[in-house]
DNA sequence: TTTTATGCAAATTGTTTGCAGATAA
DNA sequence: TTATCTGCAAACAATTTGCATAAAA
């Protein structure tokens, strides 16, 4: 928790249990959890704090470059403290959104700049199949 | 247009002016445009057709597989009569989407597949950056 | 004729916003 | 202090839906 405030501050912002409290469930899970999931989680142990508290927390953590929003087709966001560029896979039985650890993406980013004539920033690359568990239940 | 009639009768979809207009559309452009901008480029030939139709005409070409939905961050979908899984590039200065013709992604699929024992059966990927055009006007 | 589509208006829903009171620095 | 944050309720905007009428097959 020191280091999520030390993060925090060392982005001006001002360190508040809230912030933390959001800061901390995304820091510590593979979850990729929505606002509203968030929200849920945070019942238990801040149940004053309201879902638009969840919304701004999220928007100021994601202009402060401390968290990335994921759009895999769901109709709500949902959020990763993963700001690397990095793929996801996302299970469409199960619903459960993975990071993908690969150094193979170069070469296609090399290929689309040459082809198109762009200069790629980032990339938001979203794999949809069926995990392992998923397929193991036939 | 006799093909894209004919795409809707393989489909068992009526044939109707609002139908032929909107496919005719996406399939005749490269801008991927959203449900907004195909409303306002009908207003001219189709001034009765109404918003709620360009979405449910939309959402019938999206579930026969005539049509893919894209999301590439904004706030609208748009839309590509290019049904196969191909990557997008975003400018991000003029907010051009383009098609992205490359065969590189296999490596990375596979890989994607080995690592996390998923079954891949598509992908979304979107390049964000800067186009030629918007790179040269400085 | 029968089934399906259209167009209007109202409803929905994730997210945003305004503002007064509270809190971090 | 004083600048910023929180929480409530109201606002927003893209999309969806219900339903009566119209058009396709």
């Amino acid at each position: 928790m020191e280091h999520l405030t030390a993060l925090l501050k060392s982005k001006q912002l001002k360190v508040t249990p809230q912030r933390l409290a959001i800061f901390d469930i995304l820091y510590n899970t593979v979850e990729h959890p929505s606002a509203e999931t968030i929200y849920k989680a945070l019942q238990a142990t801040h149940p004053t704090m309201s879902l638009a508290t969840v919304y701004k927390t999220l928007d100021t953590l994601k202009k402060s470059d401390l968290v990335q929003e994921l759009n895999v087709g769901e109709d709500s966001f949902r959020y990763d403290a993963n700001t690397m560029s990095h793929p996801h896979m996302i299970c469409t039985s199960c619903n459960q959104v993975m990071d993908l650890h690969t150094d193979v993406l170069d070469p296609i980013i090399d290929k689309a700049q040459t082809e198109t004539d762009f200069t790629i920033e980032y990339e938001k690359i979203f794999f949809y199949g069926t995990c392992s568990s998923c397929q193991t239940a036939h």
